[in-house]
Formats: structure tokens, sequence, C-alpha cells
DNA sequence: CCACAGGTGTGTC
DNA sequence: GACACACCTGTG
């Protein structure tokens, strides 16, 4: 257990329920968030964080501490548009997840809503992961690799995991990198373009999904990842457009290395009006 | 019962 | 390239 000062411009609930990440459930008074191998267990005590698992170095990379959120926001105070938007998601971060898990979830996301992707990562874990935690009596599993998934049969994923009918998307994508036909470490160093060519190669990946990896994943900050709530306040605010593929090249040039995070923005605020207004924006 | 939930693959023009 | 259309599963 390690005592730290809670980080500047870090709002850990906004990260996690941001859409960006799904590996993580709640505690009494905190989280326990796991990517990859590594995992934390945080409780937020006043301005303290009490800190179990993987270690804070790798914690303060996984939550990119090392860049300054605080100058980010201010610098995107320039777009009048986001304008009361924009403040109300201070505290926001772009976590760098592992690039397998990215994957997988990001598989899930189609047609599919966030509750039931945690569930079937969950699942996915606790049938074919390994282990990698304890806290509470509560175990907690790493996804399944490559070779484990490439192995197992589509029809059990559906019936035991939930995951329907991206059952066979999963697997192809895990045969496909167990096969050596993708690299996962093949994406680094490539321009955007390219890089969202090869990662649209997997199974089950299209541009959104696609775009999602670059982002969350690949570091790629200029991804702005357009679903059907995006398309909507894109056009609200910036509007009209032909498509969603025109409305992430306005972002993407618009925003520029900050695009990833103003469609976290975005879509942190689309989530806050469902929650109240109901009826959507 | 039907629309919807953070789309993608496949087939057609 | 621009379009339909099907597709798991849970929820309102």
């Amino acid at each position: 257990m390690e005592i730290i000062e809670k980080p500047r411009d870090t709002n850990l609930e906004m990260c996690l329920v941001s859409g960006q990440h799904f590996q993580w459930t709640k505690t009494d008074r905190g989280f326990v968030l796991w990517t990859g191998k590594k995992i934390w267990k945080i409780e937020e005590e006043g301005d303290r964080w009490l800190v179990q698992g993987s270690g804070l170095e790798d914690l303060a990379y996984f939550l990119s501490l090392d860049q300054d959120y605080g100058q980010i926001f201010e610098d995107l105070k320039r777009e009048e548009a986001l304008g009361p938007i924009l403040e109300s998601a201070r505290g926001l971060r772009l976590l760098r997840q592992e690039a397998w898990d990215t994957i997988l979830a990001f598989i899930l996301s189609t047609n599919n809503n966030v509750a039931r992707i945690q569930k079937s990562l969950l699942a996915l874990g606790q049938l074919y992961g390994d282990p990698i935690g304890d806290f509470k009596n509560q175990t907690y599993y790493s996804l399944p690799s490559p070779e484990k998934l490439a192995s197992i049969d589509p029809r059990d994923l559906r019936a035991k995991a939930g995951v329907g009918y991206r059952d066979k998307y999963l697997v192809k994508t895990a045969q496909m990198i167990s096969d050596g036909l993708f690299r996962i470490g093949g994406i680094d160093g490539l321009g955007y373009d390219q890089a969202l060519a090869q990662i649209c190669r997997l199974s089950g990946v299209g541009k959104k999904a696609g775009d999602c990896i670059l982002l969350f994943a690949y570091g790629y900050s200029q991804a702005f990842p357009v679903d059907t709530w995006m398309e909507k306040i894109m056009v609200d605010l910036y509007g009209p457009f032909k498509s969603r593929e025109a409305i992430s090249a306005f972002g993407q040039a618009r925003f520029k290395d900050q695009a990833g995070l103003v469609q976290q923005v975005l879509f942190h605020y689309i989530r806050g009006l469902k929650k109240k207004g109901r009826g959507g924006p």
C-alpha cells in the first residue's frame, strides 16, 4: 500500500466511465482497474490516494500523468463552441491501455452497450485468462492471450461470455495474431492513415473501432472516432456534414493532437445528458 | 412487439 | 464508392 497526493487534473471516475476503458470495478472508496497484466486498487481519501497493486510508476504511465491536462484544457478554450462542455469534463484524461485488451474491447463494442461489454470482458478473463491480483477476497483476471483465444470454439464464447455474433471476429482476430499474420507491435511508428488501414485488417474492426484502438492503445491522439452519438453532437456544434468520415476528418483537422480528447469530452457530455435528461441530446 | 444500444461484414448497384 | 441488410442480447 502506498499513499500519494491525488494527481492534479485527474478525476478517476470520469476517466473510467468515459467509455475508453472497460476493465474496472467500483469499490467502497474507489476503484480496481486493470489492463494487460497490470492491476491497481485506488482508494480516494480526501486529497490522497491509497494505491495497491502494480506500482506507482506503471500507474502514472497508465493515467498519462506526464501529460499536463490542465494546460491542454486551457488551450482548448479557443474552441468557443465547446464552452461549458469543456469545463464540465475537467479531470478527464486519455489512458494508455494495453493494445490487445483494447482490440478485444472494441470488437465487442459494436452494436453494444458499456455494461454488456464489461460483462463479456469479465467472463473472458475468468474463463480463459490468468489471475493477476486479489483484493478483498476477489480475484481479478487478465484477458486470454491471442494464442489461448485462438484455440477456443466461437460457440463457447457466445454461450459462456455472451459475446453474440462477435464470437467469430474475436477468434479470427486472435488467430491472425497468433499465426503471425498481424503483429500487435507493427503499428508503432506508422503514420495515422497507414495505422488505421492496418488495424482495420483485424476481423470485426472497422473505422470506428480502429480509431478507438489507435487512440486508446497506440497513442494516436489525433484520432477522432465517430459513432452515432458523436455524429449527432458534432452536427449540432459544427455541422452539417455529409458523412461520418467527413466528421472524423474535420475533427482531426480542427483539433489536431487534441482530437481524441475532444471526442472524449463530447462523449462525457452526452453521457451526462443521458443520465439526467432522458430523451438524449 | 419493436426500437435501440458507442458498427461491421457482406452483397449489390 | 455508396448504399441496404443481417446480426447477439438485454432493456424500456
